[in-house]
DNA sequence: CTCCGATCGTGCGTAGACGCACGAATTCCA
DNA sequence: TGGAATTCGTGCGTCTACGCACGATCGGAG
C-alpha cells in the first residue's frame, strides 16, 4: 500500500533530483534550471506575455518571476517593454540572444530528458505525466470543492 | 507522445503545487513544508541521525539541513548533541516538543495527502510512486554509468 | 606512529519560491 | 460618470537549495 506521505516523498525526491541535475548541467552555460524553464516558456509562448501570464504558465509566482526577469534582462536574454494597451502591465519577450541561448540550452538538457524517459518503459511516460497532472489538478487551489475538503476522516496513512 | 520536457514540466508543477499547499497549511502551525519533512524524517528514523544521514534521507543537502536545524533548534523542536564516538559529527533528534509538534502537523497535513490520493484511481498511487522512483533513480548521480551518458543522440523531443 | 586522503560540519554567497502590503491603472456597475 | 473592487507590478522579508572553501577529525597505508 502506498500512503500519501510516501507519494509526497517520492514526488519531492524526483523533483529535487531533476532540479539538481539540470542546475548542474546548465551551470556551464551560466543559467539555472528555473531560468531555463522561464526561457522555454517564453520561447513556446509565441511572444509577448505579461509577467503574470508568464508566471501562470510556469506554475510559478509573479514575485519570483519578477526577480528572475531582472537577472535575465540584465544579461540581455529577455526584454521587458510597456504593454501596448494596459499601462499596469509589462510585456516580456526573448531577445535574439535569448532565443539563441535557449536553443543551446535545449541541446544541453537533452541527455537529462533522455535519461528520465529511458528509466520508463513504453507507455509509462504517458502514464506518469497523466498521474502527475491529476495530482496537480487536485492540489491546485483553483476550485476548492464546495463539499468540505475531507468529508470522511480517512485514516489511510499512519505516523 | 510525451516528451521529456513535458514530463519535467508535469513533475515541476505537481511538486510546486504540493509544496505550496503544504506550506499554506503548515504556516498556521508556524512551520514550513520542508521543516515538516525534516521532522518526519527524524520521527521515522528511530532517533539520533547525523546531519549528513538526515540530509541523505531527506534527499536534501547537508548545507540546507544545517540552516533548517538552526531554526528548528532555536524553537526547541530539535536537539543537536555531540556524536558519542565521532568528534566531527553531531547527532540530531526530536525533542519532546518536537515529537508533539510532529503529531499535530501530521494530522494537519492529512487532508492534503488524502486529496492527492483521491485524485488517483485504485492502484494508481502505487504506479505513480513506482514511476517516480524509477525517474529518481535514473537522475541521481549515484552511479554514473561507465557508458557515455548519451550514446545514441536520441531525438525524442523537439523545441 | 605518522602522514594523507576521505568525511563531517561550518560559513558565505547566489538564486528560487513564496507571502504580504503598496501604489498605480483598469474595469465594472450603479 | 463616479467610485469601488480588481488586477498588475514592485519592494521587502523569510526560508530552502545549492556550490565552494575551510578547519577539524577520522582512518587506513606504510
Amino acid at each position: 500500500m502506498t500512503t500519501g506521505h510516501e507519494l509526497a516523498i517520492a514526488l519531492r525526491s524526483a523533483y529535487l533530483a531533476l532540479h539538481r541535475r539540470s542546475d548542474a548541467r546548465f551551470a556551464r552555460h551560466g543559467v539555472t534550471a528555473d531560468q531555463f524553464v522561464l526561457l522555454a516558456t517564453l520561447a513556446r509562448g509565441g511572444e509577448a506575455l505579461t509577467q503574470r501570464e508568464l508566471a501562470h504558465r510556469m506554475a510559478s509566482d509573479p514575485s519570483t518571476v519578477r526577480s528572475m526577469l531582472i537577472l535575465l534582462a540584465a544579461r540581455g536574454l529577455v526584454e521587458r517593454d510597456a504593454h501596448p494597451t494596459d499601462a499596469r502591465a509589462r510585456t516580456v519577450a526573448l531577445t535574439a540572444k535569448g532565443r539563441h541561448a535557449y536553443r543551446r540550452l535545449w541541446k544541453a538538457g537533452e541527455s537529462i530528458r533522455a535519461r528520465a524517459l529511458g528509466a520508463l518503459g513504453p507507455g509509462e511516460a504517458e502514464t506518469l505525466a497523466r498521474l502527475l497532472g491529476q495530482v496537480t489538478e487536485a492540489l491546485n487551489p483553483e476550485c476548492v470543492p464546495i463539499t468540505r475538503p475531507t468529508s470522511s476522516p480517512s485514516r489511510k496513512d499512519e505516523p
